[in-house]
DNA sequence: TTGCTTGCTGACAATACTTGTCGATAGCAT
DNA sequence: ATGCTATCGACAAGTATTGTCAGCAAGCAA
């Protein structure tokens, strides 16, 4: 993800206006390896602006990815997450209890479907997702 | 996934009942690669029971889930599907456009989570996902 | 700076999907 | 057959997300 100062012209750039309450929002998102969700988001925004709305965070996160400034992450967890590294391609490990998610920045090369396999279908993006148990929730089982 | 027959003997011994509810939802699912989302199988299952419900198909999916007969995908289409296909490992192809999705029955022996991430960390799942459009949805874009 | 226009904000409510509650019912072992 | 108990299905609640819309503020131009 850009610096909050790219942010704010390349959204000028496309018409969106730079409200305080999207400043707020980008403040958290960069340089933010957490992958919070939109609650995440909202909780730590409202710490600065008590009555931001909820909306007003799922519409921004929605006009980053609109913009590819970020993207957003459904890994089953049943709440979208913000993932603000574009950049880079990458990979994620979830933890199935907490949820949380982290990077797995690495390439995997023999990652292609096969021929058959591609018959007609168009494959634009392949997600790997590591699945398991973080170690604070080994320690601490539900 | 076992034959209906298997199923049954399966449920009993795990004190669940054999209904004709739930034999009716198994017989949509025994042979079934296609993936359905729990209101398909709702609707399939009406066809011959019009009065089950919606509740049921839900709770004999997770029941299913329990014993390990199924598994109940996430791809991120916002419904959850059921994979009658557990016995072999395999990954999935969705359509971005329509939802739709196929197994990948192919190992991809470079997968492994490099040491540096795992640091803590139990990884007992890798789900890969490729992403794209299927042939149908590309003829017909919306 | 000022005024104008656009489009964003936030309260409210609706939606979609899934799950909880519970009385009546039906399966299963005896 | 009988009784215990888990399931069925109607109803409604819960969770995450999105739609609506009046009022207001950002940004642009002069």
């Amino acid at each position: 993800m850009r610096t909050a100062d790219e942010l704010m012209t390349v959204m000028r750039e496309h018409g969106l206006r730079v409200t305080p309450q999207r400043m707020c929002i980008v403040a958290h998102l960069v340089e933010n390896a957490t992958h919070p969700t939109v609650e995440a988001l909202y909780d730590a925004a409202r710490v600065q602006m008590p009555t931001i709305s909820l909306k007003t965070v799922y519409q921004t996160v929605h006009d980053l990815e609109d913009l590819g400034e970020v993207r957003l992450l459904d890994v089953g967890t049943g709440q979208v997450r913000v993932d603000p590294n574009v950049e880079h391609r990458h990979h994620h490990l979830v933890c199935s209890a907490c949820g949380r998610v982290s990077d797995v920045p690495v390439e995997f090369p023999g990652l292609k479907l096969p021929r058959r396999y591609r018959l007609g279908f168009e494959v634009d993006a392949v997600d790997v997702i590591f699945r398991g148990t973080c170690e604070d929730c080994q320690e601490a089982p539900a």
